[in-house]
DNA sequence: ACGAAGGCAACTAAGAATAC
DNA sequence: GTATTCTTAGTTGCCTTCGT
């Protein structure tokens, strides 16, 4: 029997409407995508027409949807070649999807799609959207074709099947992603990748980060699309940034798999200085709290390698390794955002916890002191701090610790 | 008027290290 | 030897703000 409920107003009908997904849509036991609005007299004339005028289809914004692969683009970013698949545009939940990572050749291999595949298409967490699986495929249909050489330097990529790269340490690709690494790392704004780095590294008038502490006003300004205002604002912003904590120094420096997190345990250890961890030999470094053989021989390596371009940035002068911030009333406590926040951004509050001696994670994990929160809503983050127990806070309870 | 960039949302895969 | 935990790095789309 199909749930009817009378009601008389709009607001009403788009009450009931959420109604229904909230709570009752789960309690049924078949499937149903939406509810019909009709008048409670029944116009014979009207039920004969293919498409009835006085009644309506109010359909439940789809959790899932079928699509079309057009193509796959190869997304590079260094030395990492991305597939990612371009699918004809659908709706789906409240946005318009028309892309969706592939993760690797794996995973594009494990899920089979080729060109003009039909593909069911979810967006996980309710906002990424991610191909599910393959419904069928044409016959015939054209096999996506995976890239045998590098676009920068020719030379043949490595495919690892859960990776896909350029082996060339030298790569002009992963050369150009270091600059933008340390960009990004130090949160230097307006420094647009379109408009200015990428120019700037094509025609050659930068090649390592120290050149970018040589660039004047003219230089940007002569870049299409540049004017002095813009020009102006990057550069204040490069140079605003002057005193820099040891573990962004070095994570500025992209080496792979080495973020700033696993170089703050090195300087914990008391490797508190770039010489240092340059003269440590790797058996010191892995027994470092966190560190093994694997990552003590990339920080190593990545260092020595990079040595003499980060003595020449620091030659510069316009940048200096700070001091590491080791009290503060957030001592030895760790923090995890989530939602919005009122009184400042998130990149604020990661700050300030940083600036307070604390350390901001970006997942909930067992050892995590505090989950700050402003709202209730059970996302992946609450839920996994209620399951162990995390104390979960609001934001004026965070800033009381601050007082 | 147009385009670029910042900021935000929440999640996942992969690999390394540690815990059991 | 296996399971779990942690870190890194990346994923799309929408809205707002600002410069050209």
């Amino acid at each position: 029997m199909v749930k009817t409920k009378t009601v008389h107003t709009i607001q009403e009908v788009i009450e009931t409407r959420q109604e229904i997904i909230d709570s009752i849509r789960d309690s049924l036991n078949y499937e149903i995508d939406g509810l019909v609005i009709k008048g409670r007299e029944i116009d014979r004339e009207d039920m004969k027409r293919a498409k009835p005028e006085s009644q309506i289809a109010f359909k439940f914004p789809a959790e899932m949807i079928d699509s079309t692969l057009i193509d796959v683009e190869w997304s590079v970013s260094g030395a990492n070649y991305t597939p990612v698949a371009l699918i004809e545009p659908v709706e789906l939940l409240g946005s318009t999807v028309q892309r969706a990572s592939l993760a690797n050749p794996d995973i594009m291999g494990q899920l089979g799609v080729k060109i003009g595949s039909k593909v069911m298409v979810s967006k996980r967490g309710d906002i990424i959207p991610k191909i599910e699986y393959v419904i069928a495929t044409p016959e015939g249909a054209e096999e996506i074709v995976i890239p045998i050489k590098c676009e920068a330097c020719e030379s043949d990529l490595i495919n690892e099947g859960s990776r896909l790269y350029c082996p060339n340490e030298d790569c002009p690709n992963v050369r150009y992603r270091r600059i933008v690494k340390w960009i990004k790392k130090n949160d230097i704004k307006h420094f647009s990748e379109k408009l200015i780095l990428r120019p700037l590294y094509e025609t050659q008038r930068i090649q390592k980060i120290a050149d970018l502490y040589t660039l004047k006003i003219s230089d940007l300004t002569k870049l299409e699309g540049v004017q002095e205002k813009s020009a102006k604002k990057a550069l204040n912003n490069l140079l605003a940034v002057k005193q820099i904590p040891l573990e962004r120094f070095i994570a500025g420096f992209d080496i792979e798999g080495l973020g700033e997190r696993m170089v703050k345990k090195a300087v914990k250890a008391g490797f508190d200085t770039l010489e240092a961890i340059k003269t440590a030999s790797i058996h010191e470094l892995s027994q470092i709290d966190g560190y093994a053989e694997i990552t003590a021989q990339t920080l190593q390596q990545g260092v020595e390698k990079l040595y003499p371009e980060m003595e020449q940035l620091l030659k510069t002068q316009k940048v200096k390794i700070a001091e590491p911030i080791t009290e503060g009333k957030l001592k030895g406590l760790t923090f995890c955002f989530t939602g919005k926040l009122i009184t400042m951004s998130r990149k604020e509050a990661h700050d300030l916890v940083i600036s307070n001696g604390g350390e901001p994670k970006s997942s909930v994990t067992k050892h995590l002191s505090y989950l700050v929160t402003n709202s209730t809503e059970r996302t992946t983050k609450y839920k996994k701090a209620q399951e162990q127990g995390t104390t979960i806070i609001t934001e004026a309870q965070f800033l009381k610790l601050l007082e």
